[in-house]
DNA sequence: ATCTGTTGAATAGCATGCTATGCAATGATA
DNA sequence: TATCATTGCATAGCATGCTATTCAACAGAT
């Protein structure tokens, strides 16, 4: 019996935290990807963002938000930066002064094949050593963490 | 047979890439976390880095850096914002002049209990919905992603 | 003892994210 | 129609992280 068990409560270790993990593990990823989608002058962020808007250009800053779940703020921020970057365009809409459609440019929509190839490289050197069923747990594991921490 | 097989990539789905639902879930994790600590005066990264000066107090800034693998200059600005807030305090080593060793402070000490337990909380809330063996898996295939990222 | 290379930290500059505010355009209602 | 609440964005301010650079202290070698 553990001398210590009624005690001390079981020391932290960040080694099997979930959280500390999580955490280490989407810097790496992000700098992954990062480094491969440089070249093509293409941020994280942005690439996300593109993600949303290959699927269906012109849609609005908050449906962008919505899609994403990010903050409104972030995404207002991260459009100021593709817009400066050449990436996309806001225009006003016409039926509500208030809100915006977010457009690609053609230099945006070109990026889509090279940017999604540079994303699949990270996610296979990440999961390089895993079969296809530890995949699958993995996203679905996430998923499940993701919609508890949702709930909350 | 799939029409466009041979002709397109499949469309790249963020709610199956790896790096996506890492980054999201390290956000809600950072989010939750963030939360439950704010009342104890502690911000997600000094927490982390806490873990590391709990485990053995008067460590130098670069043995931090490699405890919790962040770089240099990530860790210097946590410092500078713990030692702002009362947390930490810089003693300029005796045997080496470039050097430091970081110290908590009484303050930091004591919180190391209640940190900790929000902490669990958080993982507690994420994880809510696995079963022992489930958190054991995901903690080791986030384990396996990391190293293999490191080995890149 | 001096020169050179290495190492430990700080700083600058930037991207991402968040919370909190502010503001203008809409919408709903008395 | 005047008022009030809601909605869509922008901005301020801050924490985390990263890369790149600089600087001082140290270590080794001649």
């Amino acid at each position: 019996m553990l001398f210590n068990r009624y005690l001390l409560p079981m020391a932290f270790q960040k080694e099997r935290s979930p959280g500390f993990l999580a955490n280490q593990m989407a810097r790496l990823f992000a700098k992954g990807l990062q480094q491969r989608i440089r070249p093509l002058g293409l941020a994280p962020a942005q690439f996300m963002t593109l993600l949303a808007l290959w699927d269906e250009d012109g849609q609005t800053q908050s449906e962008l938000v919505r899609r994403l779940d990010v903050e409104q703020a972030t995404m207002a921020n991260t459009l100021t930066r593709m817009e400066r970057d050449g990436l996309i365009e806001r225009r006003t809409r016409l039926d509500d002064g208030r809100s915006q459609s977010i457009h690609m440019t053609p230099k945006a929509i070109a990026l889509r094949d090279p940017a999604t190839q540079a994303a699949r490289a990270q996610n296979e050197t990440a999961l390089a050593d895993f079969t296809e069923q530890e995949r699958q747990v993995f996203v679905e594991l996430m998923r499940r963490a993701i919609a508890a921490m949702h709930r909350d």
